[in-house]
DNA sequence: TATTATTTTTAGACTTGTCTAAAAATTTAT
DNA sequence: ATAAATTTTTAGACAAGTCTAAAAATAATA
């Protein structure tokens, strides 16, 4: 069995393993958590005599078949109750995240499995992330930054990848929602901000909001 | 804000304190956390500080007003998540405690109150135990022990003294669930034990049975 | 390739919550 | 009311997880 900090460190492996290749910093383990780098080499230790990771001095650390394992059903879980949240409790998408870092925790192989039932085998968060399925698995959906699609190109909005509430906000009030189908009207050379048609409203959109919003990949035009 | 341990330690001098006259004891505290007393006494000198017991030495505690808020919303959210477990998770009577141990340390007011709408606001959880209001406020319902009745008065069972796994478990094999009514068929001076109905089922239980289960208290015969 | 800068680890300390063993206070019983 | 039994508290220790400060290893740069 893992405790809160193990299993919080699991995730954040888990997640920096996704967009590092080799193994993962003591640093970017830190700079994740909040924590510091020493706490951080003391808690690797503790993870690599569990054998939930591999650990060499200076090098890094990768997750074990194992760790992969207890830190994608805490994903797992994690996801599950944020979409818990905003399905039955009425949460806003912006709302979840913090509550759902507690419920992650709780420790009932019928709790979730139930709820997962419950709630119809949800297959992604109410961001898009999709939800690990009982062995650790997940469905790699193909999508493709807005930011690069040209113009007359359109798609469904079905992530977002900054999932910060104040991001989120900004998305509820330009009615930018999950499902929606975007095109692009206009690309303008000088900042690269975007002309779209969401639903049947006309926006503008800077550069940095369409490169952190995700669109289903099109086979076709 | 409180530690889990602390919750835990205010949860249980509350349930203390509802069958104690006077201050709670050192032991007693001690057995019911199946920790030692000596634990027991650094943890209340912590919880004096923070103004939620009142403490004298070698006197016990009671809970102050704050301390009672604290300790009846930690047991609101344990009731409530009981219910949520049972309607709509499909998990028995029996196998709820144990999780909702876990999840009634998740701080979020707006989760128990979406909670306690999503779940129609629930007066009692499924061992019959009343759910705190949002002020801690509890509805105190007339009841009897099954044991205490007369030959030929009935009733309508409404819960359990122990709620312990075992003792649910025998009430599911017998048939016996809260909602039904029960009439005493015959009491049998040897050793107390009855004969009742229960639906339209006869059965013969023992006093200890029938010292544990509550029925309903009638107004007339 | 030396030297500087950065990253990582070690060493030692602190907090929380627990424990054991012994001392002190209270209660019970003779 | 004094002795015996019980309860409670104190004193000191320990494990988990964190921190700071300093040392060691690695990486970057001139």
């Amino acid at each position: 069995m893992f405790t809160l900090s193990e299993e919080n460190y699991l995730k954040a492996i888990y997640h920096l393993e996704l967009d590092t290749d080799g193994g993962v910093s003591t640093n970017a383990i830190a700079e994740k958590l909040a924590t510091k780098a020493s706490s951080v080499t003391d808690m690797i230790k503790k993870l690599s005599e569990k054998e939930v990771v591999l650990y060499k001095k200076y090098k890094g650390v990768t997750l074990t078949v194992l760790g992969k394992t207890v830190a994608a059903s805490v994903v797992r879980k994690h996801r599950l109750w944020e979409v818990f949240l905003v399905e039955k409790l009425n949460f806003s998408w912006h709302e979840v995240h913090e509550v759902a870092e507690q419920l992650e925790h709780i420790k009932s192989a019928k709790l979730i499995n139930q709820l997962d039932r419950f709630l119809g085998f949800p297959t992604h968060d109410p961001h898009g992330d999709p939800i690990p399925d009982k062995d650790g698995n997940l469905k790699i959906v193909a999508k493709s930054l807005l930011s690069t699609l040209s113009k007359n190109e359109s798609g469904i909005c079905i992530g977002v990848d900054d999932s910060s509430s104040e991001f989120l906000q900004f998305l509820d009030k330009k009615g930018i929602t999950l499902g929606k189908k975007i095109t692009i009207l206009d690309k303008e050379d000088f900042d690269d901000s975007l002309s779209i048609l969401i639903g049947d409203k006309k926006l503008s959109i800077s550069n940095k909001i369409a490169s952190n919003l995700y669109i289903r990949a099109h086979t076709g035009q």
